[in-house]
DNA sequence: TATAATGATGAATTGCTTTCATAAAACCGC
DNA sequence: GCGGTTTTATGAAAGCAATTCATCATTATA
């Protein structure tokens, strides 16, 4: 069987034109090396090398070899680098789950900067999931989640991000829109917008019209945040956002934000990860990116919620 | 150091998911893989596999590991084949030196049907040589000489191919055309044409003009066989030249051919080889489909010379 | 022609790989 | 939940293949 010590005496012989300074170079002794070609001329069938002087000159199986080992040894040792790159923990991939829809926006602040400070790490990100994010992620399909709901499960470790409040966003002309805090009871008559998520992962649902025993008239699921607030300012409909986002559209498009509640809906965005896992630097790194990039928040604003600190 | 068999461990596993199906699959024990994977990932300083339940699967680094398995074994694989062709005389490369500058055109079809027979054969053609012919052989810069000077050397063996007839090539509106022989003394206010060779290996120079003690008016170099003759047909001068390729031109052009003396000047091609040389079947067959190859007889005509039996 | 350099070879040794025996962990069916 | 089965991990012993050592043969060099 071929091998790579095969390999590399071939190269050597090749590149040093000797056994003896072959030998040298591999620190192994000339009779290993004549052992060594003698045992693969053998199973190979055919002479590799041949006596020409007192120096050895390659046949052309000989000479075929040579060329292989060139290029197989590179690769060998470039696997070897980037093996090492593994082991440094400089190289590697980070599949990141997000199960907080807008959170995307966010997301790409920390991915970029971090991207061009760890260049052998690919970043992978996933927001649908087979079950949930957290079965993602002990199953190993993810390394990170990000969500807003830290469902204890075994092995799992979650490290706070910000806090943030989630506001009702409304058309500016909605007669609603001179509040600064909106009831169940006040949107009963309304369509509510949502990213097309199940009904119990929506905190307005479960947080405010459930506990009210109330729901608006009706529900539609829309996928971009863009198409979603501009549905709300023509006056299609409501929706709740985190308030930071909610800051992002405030200048460009006609709405208004209300508290849900006296209290507010507060929340916060943990990062989850697998407790076990082999501490790479970049994973650590990322996380302090993550906690570092920190969301403008909602300034206050005529008829808006006030902002949370965060 | 990453070894093939390293490689084969990671592909295996990958390939059947168990290390117990792996051990089966390479004829080794678990326990033999267990220990290699381990020592492997001592030395690579970073996890390949983790246990996943009780079975195994792959870290980023092992996950990289097994593409580059994947790639490099398939190299090996063709690697020994290759070798394989070489050892079963399938494969190899012939280098022909050719010191009959005319046999060109014979040469060309022998090698035609031989590269379609020897797919895997390469042939590589040489009419220069730093020395001479014979130097080239024995020093392994040719495989095969053609030429019709078997200059003794030791270690090396001439195979007869074909006798010929170096013949003279005049205008056919040349006075002497008329002639059947032609004499040293009758062309002494001629031009001598010739391949591009030192004067003492044309035999034209060596074997008829000098035993008789004089020379052509004057000796000019041509490159190409075709260019050289229709020189000579457009009466600028006279040449030597086998008769079979004499023959080629005959139809042609306005050409006479005439016998070099009484006897005419007898030549025999040879094939010349090491004798110490692997016996590689396509190089048996490259002799024997040379020697089935005899040229076109010259058709003895009017003013021509008689053909000799080849 | 003596000398140095190089490769080849056989026997002894070394060292790595493999196996064996066994433990530990995890899944499966009842 | 609890044996039974499957799978991996591990330490010690065994086996085997690669390496070395000592030496010879050959060839180039001064």
């Amino acid at each position: 069987m071929l091998e790579r010590t095969h390999l590399a005496i071939i190269h050597e012989v090749h590149r040093l034109g000797t056994l003896t300074a072959a030998a040298r170079a591999l620190n192994l002794s000339q009779s290993a090396l004549s052992h060594a070609i003698r045992r693969l001329e053998q199973q190979a069938g055919t002479a590799l090398l041949y006596k020409h002087g007192r120096r050895l000159r390659f046949t052309e199986a000989g000479h075929y070899l040579c060329g292989v080992a060139e290029r197989l040894l590179a690769q060998f040792d470039h696997a070897e680098t980037i093996l090492g790159a593994f082991a440094a923990g400089r190289k590697g991939s980070l599949r990141i789950g997000v199960e907080c829809h807008p959170c995307h926006r966010w997301l790409v602040r920390v991915v970029s900067p971090f991207l061009a400070r760890w260049p052998e790490v690919d970043i992978d990100i996933r927001r649908e999931f087979q079950f949930s994010g957290i079965a993602a992620l002990t199953q190993h399909d993810i390394d990170m989640l990000i969500t807003p709901d830290p469902l204890g499960a075994a092995g799992l470790c979650f490290t706070p991000l910000f806090g943030y409040e989630m506001v009702l966003v409304i058309s500016r002309s909605h007669p609603l829109a001179t509040q600064q805090v909106a009831r169940p009871a006040d949107l009963t008559d309304e369509i509510l917008l949502s990213y097309p998520v199940k009904d119990e992962r929506l905190d307005i649902l479960s947080l405010f019209f459930t506990p009210a025993q109330c729901r608006p008239r009706g529900h539609k699921h829309v996928e971009d945040t863009e198409i979603l607030l501009r549905m709300v300012a023509a006056g299609r409909g409501i929706s709740a956002i985190p308030d930071w986002l909610a800051a992002e559209y405030l200048n460009e498009l006609p709405l208004s934000t209300l508290r849900l509640g006296e209290d507010g809906l507060q929340k916060q965005l943990y990062i989850g990860r697998r407790d076990k896992d082999r501490p790479a630097p970049f994973i650590d790194c990322f996380l302090e990116m993550a906690k570092d990039t920190k969301p403008a928040p909602l300034r206050a604003q005529g008829t808006g919620a006030v902002p949370q600190k965060s």
